[in-house]
DNA sequence: CGTCCGTGCCGGATCGATCCGGCACAGGGC
DNA sequence: GCCCTGTGCCGGATCGATCCGGCACGGACG
């Protein structure tokens, strides 16, 4: 039996004045502009030897058939998928930031005419993905989610948002953030607002982000001849961790001054625990962030935080990947996606 | 010239052990298993009359070559899309709401064999989508939102979450939540806890959601001989907007003694504009929230909220929508997605 | 006047999986 | 021995857009 193609409950409008509706094929507009279906195709494809009349003619009489190429055709044709998929960490914190991240890739993926297909968590593979996108993104790859090789060696390129530390093939290209630079300007801002016993409340986990952090708190601490303390918690503490972690934090180094901590959602936990301590946020205890989100713009008071503009960043992600695929960027091309230090009361200091 | 689908640097490990790799189609497995293409298909697919014995062969050497069968080519003969579209609200609020929603769709549809693909805002309309997509799912239909029609009238079938009362065609299914009872939960938790003049601090907005909290208020005060005073807020209420609003409120009715916000993201904003007036959330202040989210649970004290539990919600409108396509459910089903009332300290009371 | 070339358009083949009608063969009933 | 039924498999057609080779026509040039 032929699939239905015919009418349904759900058609359109304009199906419902025509009795009898069918889908417009590239067929109907060239009979009805009186070509063959190739002249057809290369004038509404811009391709070919066509004269500017009849492709001003083609074009208006698909118009006015309301003709909408059908995309599995052109995808077998073509030997392309039409989309990208876009792979986020499953992460219980940070949702936010993935959200407007993924918003962004949306946007630039549809300038370049492609769909962004979200992929299911660790859990389900979904059967095999080559044939179903063109590219992949993979956002915040950790070490040690078994679904991120699985993507690499898909059989499609792979563009990273933050590098991919792991075991397995390297990505064909990477957004990054420096996110040393970020932290070293956090502790700098602290320092200048006369903190001068930082902690750092380090993520877990194995991504390029959370490594970068604790690797860095060090690497700036040296220089300046100040120990930042680092005490790590988990990628995705809740507040009550980060609370709990804070408590620890400042009654063992009771001299500490100020807190960095890792993700947004870790910072409310931080006030928390702080103020139960007796210690005012802002004044006496100086917090920042490392990523801006809900819960520092929000907080109260508002969290000083590195804002990694997630919209923008997810923009360039797909950028990147539609500039392999498009073969106007060379693969293995990485690119820095830039920062910004949004300061706010948590870091007013001057009592 | 025809499409490239030989060897790329990107392609898959499978790929690197052969020699000039192909892509392994249907006919190479018939002509290995010794077979026609149609006995093939037929084996593969469990259609068809094929002795047992043949179809176990079939399987095996497709398995053996690594055999993925044409996305592209099967959605064309087959002439559906093999896909789902969902259009998220572009608001600021509910990020985290959205997205835990996002992904128990993608893990229903999955079930079913089918992408999700994320739409864009209403910006870019980003082309037809009905020939990519075999239905949309419609979150939180806004009646103003432009781009809810256009989706309703793209010729695939739609399924709400949460009612669409704008003007135009109706949707083929929804899952909808009962705000109503569930406003009255939170009303007569309130109560419980001692409440004698509570508030709502409504969402503005032409969405369901929004609409049915600012009606039911009235409808549940008036039996309890206790009226209600709402004000309204905007739908994405900042946490200072919601201050500003809690402030207001409360100034001008100082014996209010429960406010009840609606997104979560404005019971921060409630709890700070409380506490300027000199009030303490959860001892002369009771709050609580209509929906769930980061916010509510980490906020301080934690806020008693209802929970919409998001990840269920996207699968319900997901399996609504596969059981529709596949003919399992009637076009017009409406179904009832439950709620939790998530019980915390900012209801605690005994001041 | 004959040849050459470039423009404009067309026909057929192609992508890969699916589906339907039909053929061949074996076994059973009379 | 003949017909009839049913099983197992196959060939061709099909979905709709794209792409390449090639044909026809008209102007230019020697």
């Amino acid at each position: 039996m032929l699939p239905d193609r015919s009418g349904k409950p759900w058609a359109g409008h304009l199906d419902s004045v025509v009795v009898n509706a069918r889908i417009v094929t590239l067929i109907d507009v060239a009979r009805a502009a009186g070509v063959s279906r190739s002249t057809a195709s290369d004038a509404l494809q811009g391709s070919g030897r066509v004269a500017e009349a009849t492709r001003a003619r083609v074009r208006e009489t698909a118009e006015a058939l309301g003709y909408r190429p059908n995309s599995a055709a052109r995808r077998l044709r073509r030997a392309d998928a039409g989309a990208l998929g876009l792979y986020l960490p499953r992460t219980a914190t940070r949702l936010d930031y993935y959200l407007d991240l993924a918003f962004g890739a949306v946007e630039r993926a549809q300038h370049d005419g492609l769909d962004v297909v979200l992929l299911g968590g660790p859990t389900g593979s979904s059967g095999p993905v080559a044939s179903r996108v063109d590219g992949l993104l993979v956002i915040d790859p950790d070490g040690s989610d078994p679904a991120v090789p699985k993507l690499l060696d898909a059989g499609v390129p792979v563009v990273t948002g933050e590098r991919y530390l792991g075991p397995s093939r390297a990505p064909i290209g990477a957004v990054v953030c420096d996110n040393a630079a970020s932290l070293a300007a956090v502790l700098d801002h602290l320092r200048e607002r006369g903190a001068r016993r930082p902690a750092l409340l380090a993520p877990g986990g194995d991504s390029a982000w959370a490594q970068t952090l604790r690797v860095s708190a060090d690497a700036w601490g040296t220089p300046h001849g100040v120990p930042v303390t680092v005490r790590t918690v988990p990628f995705a503490a809740t507040p009550a961790q980060a609370a709990e972690a804070a408590r620890d934090l400042l009654t063992a180094e009771p001299d500490i001054d100020a807190v960095v901590c890792g993700p947004d959602g870790a910072a409310p936990g931080v006030l928390h625990g702080a103020r139960a301590l007796g210690r005012t946020p802002g004044a006496d205890l100086l917090v920042a962030s490392c990523v801006d989100g809900t819960a520092t713009r929000t907080g109260n008071p508002p969290i000083t935080a590195v804002d990694l503009r997630p919209a923008d960043y997810g923009q360039a992600c797909a950028e990147l990947l539609c500039d392999i695929l498009a073969d106007r960027t060379p693969p293995d091309t990485v690119r820095l996606h830039p920062w910004k230090l949004r300061t706010r009361a948590s870091t007013q200091g001057g009592h």
